[in-house]
DNA sequence: TTTCCAATTGAACAATTGTTCAGTTAAGTG
DNA sequence: CACTTAACTGAACAATTGTTCAATTGGAAA
């Protein structure tokens, strides 16, 4: 046997990388083999290698693509106004980007060690950026004399990381939906930076 | 050859417990073999077992060594006095035992994926023990009227993500000491929960 | 229907995995 | 000193790892 019935690029590729990106979450990395990440999409593990050059370029393609997808994401809403206003939506932004990917989450995070030096760095830049937007909204609130922290920087690591939190414990049946966790967060952020 | 000059297990024991430590946070729980562990602290892979049953054992007491260390030493902490000064206690008590052991925060968080059930849910148990330590204080705090949250428990995880990711990114040598961002973290804590 | 290429198999590769254990040597005890 | 036991080696086990590739089959275009 070779080829299979219905079998088309189109299909098993994203297949591929959505099984790969469920599975490493569940059990990180180096735990999934290519053989287990085959057998669930149907096929058999040389079948992966025409879809990627290796097992390292499969973790790099999912978190860069989920980071691109995320400051895609951030261009797209409206930060303007004043600096509160764009916490807030910065705020809410983040939790709905957020929540509904839990597994692209838990794998940008955990993952990062993998990552080759060289890809690495490309993630960590794209991280870096995102941190960038928000940090800029900090200092515009200290210009406008709205906000008040003691290290802009470390206020922006601050945040993101309680942000980031909530994806690591929320799970959709929970007794809070998301519109009333970005209630509760918003509230948190917006005191924690006030003057 | 067989046993070697100076041995001795109070000797070997921690160092195995330390050197897998390490490479665990550095590469991943998975990722480490124990002929890596036991090549850097200078034995064979075989004689790993005259100190872990298994690979899992020695995951699961490297992490609960650390959270019953945590839990231990927040024993110690004088918790006394109003709801204000017992969270600045212990804001300033976190980051404090945190800071010094990168390597234990970051098995601990990392790794809980690859713990067995059994084991997990022992873990689990002890972070939720220290959960509410921090509960309990925003409780008292907003019986006395002086914070206001929404949600107790989300305010609680979202307080503990934020100090946690500190020791995600912190590093000796920066530009600020423990003592400065205490500081900094205490006032974003401080006037997150206020009313 | 014939032709061509895309998609996949299945076997093979050397290397590495966690774990066991009989044998060997050093440390400690009397 | 003799003796016991603690500590460790080194080889072995079967299983699994990422990756390659010639062979094979189905889908699509002519």
């Amino acid at each position: 046997m070779a080829r299979k019935q219905g079998s088309h690029s189109d299909i098993t590729g994203p297949r591929i990388l959505d099984t790969a990106l469920r599975l490493i979450a569940q059990h990180g990395f180096s735990a999934v083999s290519m053989r287990q990440i085959a057998s669930e999409v149907g096929v058999q593990a040389g079948a992966l290698y025409n879809y990627t050059p290796d097992k390292q370029s499969l973790l790099f393609d999912m978190m860069r693509e989920h980071m691109a997808d995320l400051l895609g994401a951030l261009q797209t809403v409206d930060l303007q106004g004043n600096a509160v206003s764009q916490l807030e939506t910065f705020t809410r932004f983040h939790i709905r980007f957020h929540l509904p990917r839990p597994d692209q989450v838990f794998v940008s995070y955990m993952e990062l060690r993998n990552l080759s030096p060289r890809n690495f760095s490309v993630i960590e830049r794209m991280r870096r950026d995102y941190e960038d937007a928000l940090e800029a909204i900090l200092r515009q609130g200290e210009a406008e004399g709205v906000f008040a922290v003691t290290d802009t920087r470390v206020a922006t690591r601050a945040i993101i990381a309680m942000l980031t939190g909530l994806s690591h414990w929320y799970r959709g049946d929970g007794r809070l939906d998301i519109a009333a966790l970005e209630t509760i967060y918003w509230d948190l952020v917006r005191k924690s930076v006030a003057v």
